[in-house]
DNA sequence: ATAATAAAGGATGTTTTTGTCCTTTATAGG
DNA sequence: CCTATAAAGGACAAAAACATCCTTTATTAT
């Protein structure tokens, strides 16, 4: 479904809002411990983000990722798209050329369906929306 | 969402499971240009959806793919399950180790609802059902 | 029998994805 | 200023996915 990249992406920005709720930076190291998550490849993807502005990073001592003020509701589908880019969102089920209406695969209709139900949930879930449960322990992101 | 491979295999079994209708078997490079694939690539992946039985083949003139009269019901999710596996339909969404009850990720619920669209989607839509719709030109298989 | 045909199988090559390592840059604190 | 810290960036390595090529085997028609 989605790239390693992006599992990694989702389950490291999760991480970062909830440390971020709390009021703090999440160092690269902590992060990937937490998530379970291979620390370099780890670092790659979040300096993407960070470039793309979907959450901030300080150098230095006590520095590390959060999300800013302005970021606390980013949601699933933001960090999806920059990672994965929107290829899932668009593109046709069974790989030809374009999804369109007027040239449709055999599962056109189907497909689009579930596509825009997983569009529409990553659309209304916000990193800060899950970190609720995450702070519960009701909720995981490794193992 | 589907591997390139599934998404070949899926496109060719539509067409052989049309020509079968028809009475007639399917040779790999026809079916490569009805379907827009590379020719070997995709005779690998039929090869293996023989071997599994989900396709039958004969060789020599006149041979090719064609579906059996058993496997007139096969269902997409076979092809799927051949090919790609059922992580898919049974990984968690956000890679972790194992999608549980008891220990889900952050967006569990979610996702699972969708897998399991997909899945039924899947499992109630045989080869069959699409050839009548690509045989009236209302589907295409390429472009 | 023989030749032509078409799938099966094995080997190999390319590209993309995933993952690691090392150096550089920015920041904080003494 | 100097040092320690932590992200940024570039280069490289390994694995998986995607794709091609060539030889072998089975089948059909002559
Ligand atoms: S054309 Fe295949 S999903 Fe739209
Ligand atoms: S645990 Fe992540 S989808 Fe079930």
């Amino acid at each position: 479904m989605f790239s390693k990249a992006c599992e990694y992406g989702i389950r490291a920005t999760i991480y970062i809002a909830s440390r971020s709720r709390q009021g703090e930076r999440a160092g690269i190291k902590d992060i990937c411990k937490e998530i379970g998550a291979p620390e370099h490849f780890t670092a790659k993807i979040l300096q993407n983000l960070s470039r793309m502005k979907i959450i901030s990073s300080v150098k230095g001592p006590n520095g590390g990722f959060y999300l800013d003020e302005g970021a606390k509701n980013i949601k699933l589908i933001d960090v999806v798209r920059a990672i994965d880019g929107d290829k899932l969102f668009t593109g046709c089920g069974l790989g030809i050329k374009e999804c369109s209406e007027t040239k449709p695969c055999p599962i056109h209709n189907e497909f689009k369906a579930i596509r825009n139900s997983l569009q529409q949930m990553l659309e209304r879930t916000s990193l800060t929306d899950l970190t609720k449960d995450l702070e519960k322990g009701l909720v995981f992101l490794k193992r």
